[in-house]
DNA sequence: ACTCGGTCGTTGACGTGTCACCGGTATGGC
DNA sequence: GCCATACCGGTGACACGTCAACGACCGAGT
């Protein structure tokens, strides 16, 4: 009971650094996006979604998909946003079902000010410590684990 | 505006990798802690701290500084974790401000059982995937990353 | 003994994410 | 046209994490 049972100890040690390493970048983002801006790290996400996309509006759905999110959590954060002003609603001429959340000019301008400390805030703790190596190796572990779980979820009963 | 402003496409992208291999590491986690024991990720690490400490017992202040969580969220989780029977709080003859988080039987068990299927997840989705030369480099930059962070906190005003 | 700054843990308010469930709508087969 | 089915997005209840503020207590200096 001295470490976690079965797993080897620099293993588990990694495991915690990461867990580490994870929770103060995202602090450090989340600080820096509050004091430039005023908003959140999901706030930055649907901006940037928003942003990129054709006329600056996407479908709940499409914005779901794009960020990997629930359609719920998609529906939550746009209220949310969607009262102080970043985005609004509007409905879907050719799908009665459906809503279109479109980029405001407020959020636009939030997003342009918060986007340019964002990176550099992740540059600045993430990436200017990275060599090539680095780089390929995290790169290449991102997407072999996203794949093996990806192709896990797919099978019928993956466990047990 | 077809890129985020003024970083590498490259990086970019691999930060999204990164972001998504984290939630999805995450979930499959939380999904097997659930599966198993009935406890959240966060249930888990309170056990785990626990498991380990002398009498299977710590100071609320010390179970924060174990994990890096702020005070308030251990009284929380500590409170809704007695709620279901995993802990029990008693008081520190010592020091009267003090509370003693102790593991409770129940506790134990829940650890016990989530414990296997949690390392045998970890060990699936993640540390199979890795070569000797992924686990150094992402030992390393976990390790030059978080002490960057923690350099630019103590400073007085680190950046603007 | 007293006071005062610091520490211990808790609480309440708030924003957030997940889950189960719902009403409204589209769509393909009949 | 009608209907079963699937889909779209929203809602309410709940668990969670953060923040600010608090009461209780310790310990050092006087």
């Amino acid at each position: 009971m001295s470490e976690v049972m079965g797993l080897d100890p620099a293993d588990w040690a990694m495991w915690r650094e990461m867990t580490t390493m994870r929770s103060s970048v995202d602090r450090a983002l989340e600080q820096r996006l509050q004091r430039d801006a005023g908003i959140s790290g999901a706030d930055f996400d649907i901006l940037h979604s928003l942003s990129v996309a054709e006329g600056n509006r996407l479908r709940a759905g499409a914005l779901a998909e794009s960020l990997g999110w629930e359609k719920s959590r998609i529906s939550h954060q746009v209220r949310r946003m969607a009262d102080r002003g970043l985005v609004e609603r509007a409905d879907c001429p050719t799908d009665l079902r459906g809503t279109w959340v479109v980029l405001t000019a407020a959020g636009a301008d939030a997003f342009a000010t918060a986007s340019c400390g964002y990176v550099e805030t992740l540059q600045g703790v993430l990436f200017s410590k990275l060599d090539e190596d680095d780089r390929a190796s995290l790169r290449r572990v991102a997407r072999t684990v996203v794949d093996g779980l990806l192709a896990t979820d797919a099978q019928p009963s993956p466990t047990r």
